[in-house]
DNA sequence: AGGCAGTTTAGAATAATTTTAAATTATTTC
DNA sequence: GAAATAATTTAAAATTATTCTAAACTGCCT
């Protein structure tokens, strides 16, 4: 009855202490089983209904909110104000297709960026991401 | 009265068949007098409220989008779900600040981009954004 | 089992942006 | 130059994404 994997991400979020409910335990499925998926608030939603689970849209931005402050998740924002959520946490860059909103990963190594700028003043680089929007 | 930037855009206005409106000449003046503006709909608000000239925000918003539409702006999208609206329309870079919310140009020519992955399938490639976001 | 803290939830609240439809203003026509 | 026309502006309502609130629930420790 108990999946390994389902074991697994109770354990995950034991990792991060985050208590596995039933819920956290639905979405660690969802997301965590493929590779590499980008969701946001409604799409994860749709799956979670199309499962016939119970949970309210409060809880899915909760539980997106907490993934991503343990590491777990990482955000991404693009055109029309909506959250993307990626379960990609290595660095990598993406492909954006404005018409279908898709994302594809591209790993950081298929880029090579040459000749970075001084960060200004006393500034560090956190992050460099690249978007290669399609046409 | 009618300084020489206004007529310039005035003519800039109608060359992209939008009449030169009061509000419309005003907005061209906050933010295309300086080279390089990044600004939201709430920041040029309170710029035009500073300046004492009425405008609803409605306007405001049309304005941006107009001037977008026709290039004389570029949107950006980055952290917390606010549109900005960049009057650098050179292909360019930034470094983003996530503490102030500041974006600084980097000219296309200062990253070096070497090795871009193919388009998949038939698609092309519309731009690269490079964000370089600072800690 | 009992108790407590953490979690979920429905619904209200907030924030950014768009839409509506009426009033205003820029251009065209006379 | 005034009237007619069509585009623009506006206040207010609507929409959309997300967060907050406070009450109900559930996982965990004893
Ligand atoms: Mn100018
Ligand atoms: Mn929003
Ligand atoms: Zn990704
Ligand atoms: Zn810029």
């Amino acid at each position: 009855m108990t999946t390994v994997s389902e074991n697994d991400h109770i354990n995950l979020l034991r990792q991060h202490d985050l208590r596995p409910t039933r819920q956290r335990i639905a979405l660690a499925g969802l997301l965590f089983n493929a590779p590499c998926r980008h969701v946001t608030a409604e799409t994860l939603r749709a799956e979670v209904a199309a499962q016939g689970i119970p949970m309210s849209l409060a809880t899915i931005y909760n539980t997106l909110n907490q993934f991503s402050r343990v590491g777990l998740l990482h955000e991404i924002n693009l055109d029309d104000n909506v959250r993307y959520f990626d379960t990609n946490t290595d660095h990598h860059h993406h492909f954006f297709d404005p018409k279908t909103n898709d994302l594809i990963d591209i790993p950081a190594g298929a880029i090579g960026l040459r000749s970075l700028p001084e960060a200004p003043d006393g500034r560090s680089v956190e992050r460099v991401d690249v978007v290669i929007r399609l046409a």
